[in-house]
DNA sequence: TAGCAGTATTG
DNA sequence: CAATAC
DNA sequence: GCTA
């Protein structure tokens, strides 16, 4: 049976692949090119482009692929003369059908000469400024069969050109055979409106009330996609829309045609029309590249092994970035935070022999590690500045990547460097958001533990959508992707790509040139015309492309310290960006400058007047590229060089005025992916976020925003709360914020934290290193052990810091008050006993009420951004029912290894289906041992045919938690005192075995004991508690319940009362266990204070251990992919768990004075009233927890004083 | 169907 | 204002 | 190109 599931998975991937072959086949036959044909004219297009070079480069210069004029030497002559001639394209539909039929279309159409008798000549666009055509002044048309626009005539809106882009797009459109009509006419075919106008502009300017319906309006990706493809696109994708156009997709007519033509591709992949295929251009690539490379001007500088801190090596490599997501109290807040920080902070570059493959690293050769920025992979680094930055290298090795990718990163790391290159593409010419879209899918798949080889499976995956799944699926099943083979050796693109490296000159300028004509970088300095700083920006092409050294930059830094401290001392230079995150090597450097108490009217007094004159004259700085004159300006750009040296080097200088030193920090030490995701958190919040601060209260109506409120940076007086180490004070505040912020918003909290930490923490553990990782790391453990998370983020932090004792300290200062606080009220209930006047028990039964529409809440909120895929949220729903109809001491724990072991057993069985990797492994296991593993695929493939379409895709959203960090692997220099080295691997071996053997000791102990002592067993029952509570809050109340009130220590009313104040008390919900302990105590020999002391113990001891304790071997750990399985299994059932809570709590949470025991809350509609209420409000206005109980507890009195009163 | 970070400098 | 940059 |  599963082996017949097996093998009709199999027989569905065989299919698959037969598909695209058959796909392909299908194209290269609609480019009338038999496979065998192709490559054979591959052969001759070769050698015919050796024999030619001169022709070639004349049309380069023409702004249209060499290609064209190749593949048209060896091209069937037969396409010379069938041309298109669409005047009257028929069916109208013509344009929107795919390029079959076009083609069809085509050959029987009337001739060009009609053509060009009907459609005046084009108009010329004339190119922008300096642009001039080289030749004659007329346009290089592409060779005719080339010319996938013959016989339309476009007519653009607005029709101009005065838009360097749009004269572009038109000269393009032109080139490839398409006329320009100056003025409307109905001979017009096509109408392409930049994308700024929509339909009703459009159709006001024609003055037409609707437009003939034959008439194609496309926005202008339309025709750089059909260049881009050498075919007529459909028309009618959404891409192509514009805006405001809600006219039916297609007329009647049309639509047959389309779906009838189009059909292969929807079917398959929503490919866009794949165009030709790659070889029918392939030949002149490679010319190209090599004439690219040469006018190119790439400095191939090796890089600097800058041999970083070798065990620094050891011990990070990795990171997974996505950790299981934990519940945990500040639902959003942790995820949200963490997410932000990872996405900083580099998160997972996972060799997977971590100690090999680190003495290797900055050069291996073979490893397209896919990874960009200071990564190379051979030891040639292709000149790329930001912009470039998602470029990959390997383009012409795509063949290799295959293996080495596979090998050196995640499964799907081929997926993702194919994926990138697509980017890439886009990255040019495409527009800016689907780059973004396309960083954001890598970004989650990086992360995804199981390869992806469908298309349901992607689509599961938060960032990937329908589009996006498509090209995966052909990814994984043929290991390439149609499109990119299209789009790669697109001739002009390297140049493009050459020239847009230049400084000042980005896609506009460097199409421009390239319109021109312009191959060389020298060509363009004598005959272009350039802005000043263009100009540097080619004189020094090679320096401000080169990376720099860690070290020099460090230098540079020193030289502009150095002399600003000889104007005034109290000047403080920080060298941020890359340096500052602990990168080897930096594009530039970053220097802020600040002062104490300074405004940045005096900043900017010294440094333009004194500063920079100085250096300038002492010959440091070489170059001023952008420099502040305004009054509220504080940045200045320009070049250096170090003394003795010769090349320049990008500087940017930052001044800051003391009260914006956090917000600077953040900014400048960025990594732009962080900062904007940092800012769009902060928006998402209300709140603003800039290189000058924090501000809230921001209303975005469609654009703008209109309140700016005050900072909420600043540091403040936290600090005389605690005296402890900077990091306690950066961090305690940031908790406390989000106390008061309910458990539901971190996100301002994060965001100040950040801020907070900057500013007090980082201006003194000097230059140069990174404090994101380390911290990003902590709340990765944090988040992966048993615990209250917040509490443990604190001792760790502190610990860190300023050593174990502080780490203690905090943690006291931290929990001890609520810690205190809940004692002293178990002792009130426990002296009132029954008593309790009748307004209380309406309080206590308000607050229970809003507490559970508040845990509902909390609920839910986890469901929905901590599990997404179809196994945990089985999961979930397994262990909610599971902890409602059962429950008990030994129960819970089993539960969560259960689950546990149930994602480890899916994810491998997936890994098994697709993955040929683990095959053999899993293989020889279930011959010999055929059920468990067998029995678990067996499961995932059943559930996957029989829930159709949407198999598992693992740990998909990651909610927020994982994966905002899209780039994120350079590699860091972190400085040892900083490292998570707190406890060495012994150590850590120490204390996670003493956690381990307390807890063993502890139950044996307690069970074989006959009379258990109620202090021993308190304290095992919560010991046992803190070791398998993930997430703390609202999961520690199920449990708890389970572990106190079951065994009949603490009434079930006693325990509601705790719990309704818990809430509204300040620290860890774990500080519940306090109250318990003291009342568990009640009636036995043993003090209520040492029964509130052990609780306190039992429960946080176990989180501690074991986090103090993995900080040791974290880095080993966190790269086990079986780890994150286990755990998100775990996590999962723990929110199951959450879901059982409310169910017991809403069973019991009225309490009155006639009965002992809680009643439903249902019992009197009122209650479900402030349940409700709680919840909707919490919810959706935005209410905070704590806001929200009081509030339930005052409906409490309410209902009272009505129904006495 | 709009939104995707938020500014600063240059020409 | 658009382009480029951080 | 994804999300809401
Ligand atoms: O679009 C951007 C670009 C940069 N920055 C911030 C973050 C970045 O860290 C800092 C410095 O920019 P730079 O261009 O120098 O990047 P970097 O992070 O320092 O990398 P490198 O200089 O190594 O290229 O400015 C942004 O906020 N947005
Ligand atoms: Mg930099």
């Amino acid at each position: 049976m599963s082996i017949m599931s097996v093998a009709s998975a199999e027989k569905m991937l065989q299919e698959k692949r037969t598909f695209y072959a058959s796909l392909d086949r299908a194209l290269a036959d609609s480019d009338d090119e038999p496979d065998p044909g192709r490559t054979a004219s591959v052969k001759a297009l070769r050698n015919a482009s050796k024999h030619h070079p001169g022709h070639h480069s004349r049309e380069v210069s023409s702004g249209l692929p060499r290609s064209a004029s190749d593949t048209n030497l060896v091209k069937e002559p037969s396409r010379r003369f069938n041309d298109p001639a669409q005047v009257e394209r028929p069916e109208t539909s013509s344009g929107r059908a795919p390029p079959r039929l076009i083609k069809s279309a085509t050959i029987t159409g009337v001739p060009s000469e009609i053509v060009t008798l009907a459609a005046p000549v084009t108009a010329i666009p004339k190119m922008p400024k300096s642009m001039k055509r080289k030749r004659d002044g007329t346009t290089q048309l592409v060779p005719e069969a080339q010319q996938i626009f013959k016989g339309m005539h476009f007519y653009f809106f607005p029709n101009d050109d005065k838009n360097p882009a749009r004269a572009m797009r038109m000269m393009k459109a032109i080139e490839f055979g398409a006329t320009w009509q100056k003025n409307w006419a109905p001979i017009v075919t096509h109408v392409i409106v930049d994308k700024l106008y929509d339909l009703a502009t459009l159709t006001k300017h024609l003055e037409l009330s609707n437009l003939p319906h034959q008439l194609i309006v496309v926005n202008e990706n339309y025709p750089s996609d059909c260049i881009a493809f050498r075919t007529i696109v459909n028309p009618q994708q959404k891409r192509f829309r514009l805006k405001g156009d809600v006219r039916p997709e297609l007329t009647k007519l049309g639509t047959a045609m389309v779906a009838a033509s189009s059909a292969e591709q929807q079917k398959s992949l929503e490919l866009k029309p794949a165009g030709r295929s790659v070889m029918a251009r392939a030949p002149e690539s490679p010319k190209t590249t090599d004439e690219a490379a040469s006018s190119q001007r790439v400095t191939v500088t090796r890089i600097e092994p800058m041999p970083p801190v070798r065990d620094d090596r050891n011990d990070r490599p990795a990171t997974c970035a996505t950790e299981p997501q934990v519940p945990a109290p500040n639902i959003d807040s942790t995820a949200e935070f963490d997410a932000a920080v990872r996405q900083a902070k580099d998160l997972q570059y996972v060799p997977l022999d971590e100690e090999g493959e680190d003495a290797s690293r900055p050069t291996s050769s073979e490893g397209p590690a896919t990874d960009d920025e200071e990564e190379p992979p051979t030891g040639l680094i292709p000149l790329q500045k930001r912009k470039a930055k998602y470029q990959n290298f390997q383009d012409k090795f795509q063949c290799m990547q295959k293996h080495s990718a596979e090998s050196s990163d995640g499964p799907n790391a081929t997926t993702i460097t194919i994926l990138q290159q697509m980017a890439d593409y886009y990255g040019k010419t495409g527009d800016e958001w689907r780059i973004r879209a396309y960083r954001k899918a890598i970004g989650t798949l990086r992360n995804h533990p199981v390869k992806i080889s469908t298309r349901e499976e992607a689509l599961a995956l938060p960032q990937i959508g329908e589009r996006l799944a498509c090209k995966i699926e052909e990814i994984a099943t043929t290991n390439r992707l149609r499109r990119l083979d299209n789009v790669k050796a697109e001739p002009n693109d390297q140049i493009l790509q050459t020239f847009m490296q230049v400084y000042g000159a980005g896609l506009a300028k460097a199409s421009e040139w390239v319109a021109q004509g312009h191959k060389t970088l020298d060509e363009l300095l004598e005959k272009a015309c350039l802005s000043e700083n263009q100009r540097i920006g080619i004189d020094h092409y090679e320096d401000f492309n080169s990376r720099i050294p860690r070290a020099e930059v460090a230098q540079h830094g020193n030289f502009v310290r150095q002399a600003l401290h000889n104007i005034d001392p109290a000047f403080e230079i920080i060298v941020g960006g890359s340096y500052r995150r602990g990168a080897s090597t930096s594009g530039d450097i970053d220097c802020l400058i600040t002062r104490p108490d300074t405004t940045s009217a005096h900043l900017r007094a010294v440094v333009l007047e004194q500063l920079i004159p100085t250096l300038t004259a002492s010959g440091f700085l070489v170059a001023s590229l952008a420099a502040t004159h305004k009054d509220d300006g504080c940045k200045w750009h320009g070049a250096s060089c170090l003394p003795g040296r010769k090349t320049w080097r990008r500087i940017d200088l930052l001044l800051v005025p003391s009260d914006e030193l956090g917000a600077a920090l953040i900014y400048f030490t960025g990594n732009d992916i962080f900062n904007r995701n940092m800012r769009l958190l902060a928006s998402t919040k209300g709140m603003r976020l800039n290189q000058r601060g924090l501000y809230k209260g921001c209303l975005r109506g469609h654009g703008r925003k209109k309140l700016s409120e005050g900072t909420l940076v600043e540091g403040r007086d936290e600090k005389r709360i605690f005296e402890l180490s900077k990091a306690a004070e950066a961090v305690l505040p940031v908790f406390a914020a989000n106390w008061h912020l309910g458990f539901t918003a971190f996100g301002g909290p994060s965001v100040h934290f950040q801020i907070v930490r900057h500013r007090n923490l980082l201006p003194e553990e000097t230059i140069g290193i990174n404090q994101k990782q380390p911290y990003q790391e902590l709340f990765a453990i944090c988040q992966a052990t048993p615990g209250p998370g917040s509490t443990k983020m604190l001792f760790s932090i502190n610990a860190l810091h300023s050593g174990w004792l502080a780490g203690h300290l905090a943690f006291l200062i931290w929990s001890l008050p609520g810690a205190l606080g809940m004692y002293g009220l178990s002792l009130g209930v426990a002296r009132i006993d029954q008593l309790l006047p009748g307004p209380v028990y309406a309080l206590l039964t308000g607050l229970n009420a809003a507490t559970v529409g508040i845990i509902a809440l909390a609920a839910v909120q986890l469901a929905e951004k901590a599990v997404t895929d179809r196994l945990t949220r089985g999961v979930v729903l397994v262990g909610g029912c599971a902890g409602m109809l059962y429950s008990a001491l030994w129960y819970f724990p089993v539960l969560m290894v259960g689950a546990g072991l149930a994602t480890l057993g899916w994810d491998f069985g997936v890994l098994q289906r697709s993955g040929e990797v683990v095959r053999r492994a899993l293989g020889r296991r279930s011959s010999s041992e055929p059920s468990a593993q067998e029995r678990a695929r067996e499961v995932d493939v059943e559930l996957q045919t029989a829930s159709g379409n949407e198999p598992p895709a693992l740990q998909a959203k990651e909610g927020s938690s994982s994966n905002i960090l899209e780039r994120d692997d350079e590699p860091r220099i972190v400085p040892a005192h900083i490292q998570l080295d707190l406890s060495s691997w012994q150590t850590s071996l120490i204390l996670l075995t003493l956690a381990l053997a307390l807890l063993v000791a502890l139950l044996v102990l307690r069970s074989q004991l006959p009379h258990p002592p109620r202090g021993l067993s308190i304290f095992a029952n919560l010991y046992l508690g803190g070791t398998i509570i993930f997430g703390g809050g609202p999961v520690v109340i199920p449990l708890l319940r389970t572990y106190i009130v079951a065994e009949g220590w603490v009434s079930s009313r006693d325990f509601l009362i705790g719990l309704a104040v818990i809430q509204a008390f300040p620290g860890p919900n774990f500080n519940f266990a306090v109250y318990l302990g003291s009342l568990a105590a009640l009636g036995t020999p043993l003090p209520s204070a040492v029964g509130a002391l052990l609780a306190f113990v039992g429960i946080f001891a176990p989180g501690i251990l074991i986090s103090a304790g993995l900080m040791g071997v974290w880095s080993r750990l966190r790269a086990q992919r079986w780890l994150k399985s286990f755990l998100r299994g775990v996590n999962a059932l723990a929110v199951g768990l959450v879901f059982t809570a409310v169910y017991r709590l809403w069973q019991l949470g009225y309490i009155d004075a006639q009965h002992s025991v809680g009643q439903p809350l249902g019992s009197d509609p009122w209650w479900v009233v402030v349940t409700a209420t709680s919840f909707v409000t919490g919810r959706w206005f935005g209410l905070n927890a704590a806001a929200a109980i009081l509030l339930g507890g005052v409906m409490g009195l309410v209902w009272y004083g009505i129904v006495t009163g």
